[in-house]
DNA sequence: AGCCAGGAAGAAT
DNA sequence: ATTCTTCATGGC
C-alpha cells in the first residue's frame, strides 16, 4: 500500500486498496459520517476527513502517524485478496468491496461499542454512541471525543438507559469496571482461544462480541464473528442450518485460518445480497 | 402495527 | 454442557 505524509495530511496513492465507503460502512466502527459528500471518521480523541482525488485519496487529520496505524496502511491486501479469491463467494464479495480494510480501533472503545451492538442495529448503535460522546466526551468544536475511562467509570445503569442503551444498560457499568483496571497488553502472550475466553468473562461480552473485539482491536484475524447476517450467509453458502453460531464460526475459522477476519468482512460488506 | 437488529445473561433441562 | 426465555428501543 503506497502512501505519503505531508504536514497533517496522508496521501493514499491508488484506489485499489483503499475505499472509504467499503472501510467505514462495513460495521467495524460506528462513529463516522459525511460532510459535503466526504467521509469523516472519529476514533478516540481523533478525527480524520477523507477526500477523493484523481488517483487516490487525501486524508486530512490531527495526527497522521496515528491514522497510518489506524488504517493499517503498512499492510498490503494483495496477498490476502489473492488467497481469498479462491473461494468463489468471497471472490464475488471482493469485487464489491475491493477497497475494504480492517481498522485498528482502540481496545476499550471497541469493547464498549460492541457491547452496545448486541441484538441492535447500525443506526441505533451510532445514535447511542453519539449521545455517549456528546454527554461525556470532550468538545473539540466540530466533534466530541470518545469518553476517557475516568468519565466512563462514573456512569451508572441510569445513565445508559437515558441515552437509549436499553437492556444493555445494566451490563455496561459492570463491564467498564472490569475493563478499566485490566491491561490488554497481557493478551500478547495468549492464544486467540485464551483471549476469547478472557473477554467472555467480562459482563456483556459473549462469543460474537468477543470475536469482534479481537478482530477489530487486537489484530486476531483468526476470528470470524457470526451474527444474524453471517448466520444467513452461512446457511445459504457454506453449510447446514442445524449448527449453532459458535459452531459455524469454528468451521469458518478452520476453513480460512488467519484470513478468517478478512473473509468475514468482505462477506459482511455484501450481507444484504448474500443473505437472501 | 408488528418485526427486526453485528446477542448475552440467567434459568431450566 | 447445551437449549430456552427474556431483555429495551428506534427504524422500517
Amino acid at each position: 500500500m503506497e502512501y505519503k505524509i505531508t504536514g497533517n495530511m496522508i496521501y493514499i496513492i491508488g484506489k485499489d486498496e483503499f475505499c472509504p465507503l467499503h472501510i467505514l460502512e462495513c460495521g467495524q466502527i460506528f462513529r463516522f459520517g459525511q460532510v459535503d459528500g466526504n467521509y469523516f471518521v472519529l476514533v478516540g480523541e481523533h478525527r480524520a476527513e477523507i477526500f477523493e482525488e484523481k488517483n487516490g485519496y487525501k486524508i486530512v487529520c490531527d495526527d497522521p502517524d496515528f491514522f497510518v496505524n489506524y488504517f493499517d496502511l503498512k499492510t498490503s491486501y494483495a496477498k490476502i485478496k489473492g488467497q481469498l479469491k479462491k473461494t468463489p463467494i468471497i471472490n464475488e464479495a471482493i469485487k464489491e468491496g475491493n477497497g475494504l480494510r480492517i481498522l485498528m480501533t482502540p481496545f476499550f472503545e471497541t469493547a464498549i461499542s460492541f457491547i452496545i451492538s448486541a441484538n441492535n442495529n447500525m443506526k441505533r448503535i451510532k445514535l447511542i454512541l453519539n449521545r455517549l460522546c456528546e454527554k461525556l466526551g470532550k468538545d473539540m468544536g466540530s466533534y466530541y471525543t470518545f469518553p476517557t475511562k475516568e468519565y466512563l467509570l462514573k456512569t451508572d445503569e441510569k445513565f445508559w438507559t437515558e441515552i437509549g442503551a436499553g437492556y444493555r444498560s445494566k451490563y455496561l457499568p459492570k463491564a467498564i469496571g472490569q475493563l478499566a483496571n485490566f491491561n490488554e497488553s497481557i493478551f500478547c502472550e495468549m492464544t486467540t482461544e485464551e483471549v476469547r475466553k478472557k473477554l467472555i468473562s467480562f459482563s456483556g461480552i459473549g462469543p460474537k462480541v468477543a470475536d469482534c473485539i479481537m478482530l477489530f482491536s487486537l489484530s486476531r484475524f483468526d476470528s470470524f464473528p457470526v451474527d444474524v447476517w453471517m448466520e444467513k450467509v452461512f446457511i445459504k453458502h457454506f453449510g447446514s442450518a442445524e449448527l449453532t453460531r459458535v459452531q459455524m464460526s469454528k468451521q469458518l475459522v478452520k476453513k480460512f485460518g488467519n484470513l478468517s477476519g478478512y473473509a468475514q468482512q468482505y462477506l459482511f460488506n455484501l450481507r444484504q445480497k448474500l443473505a437472501y
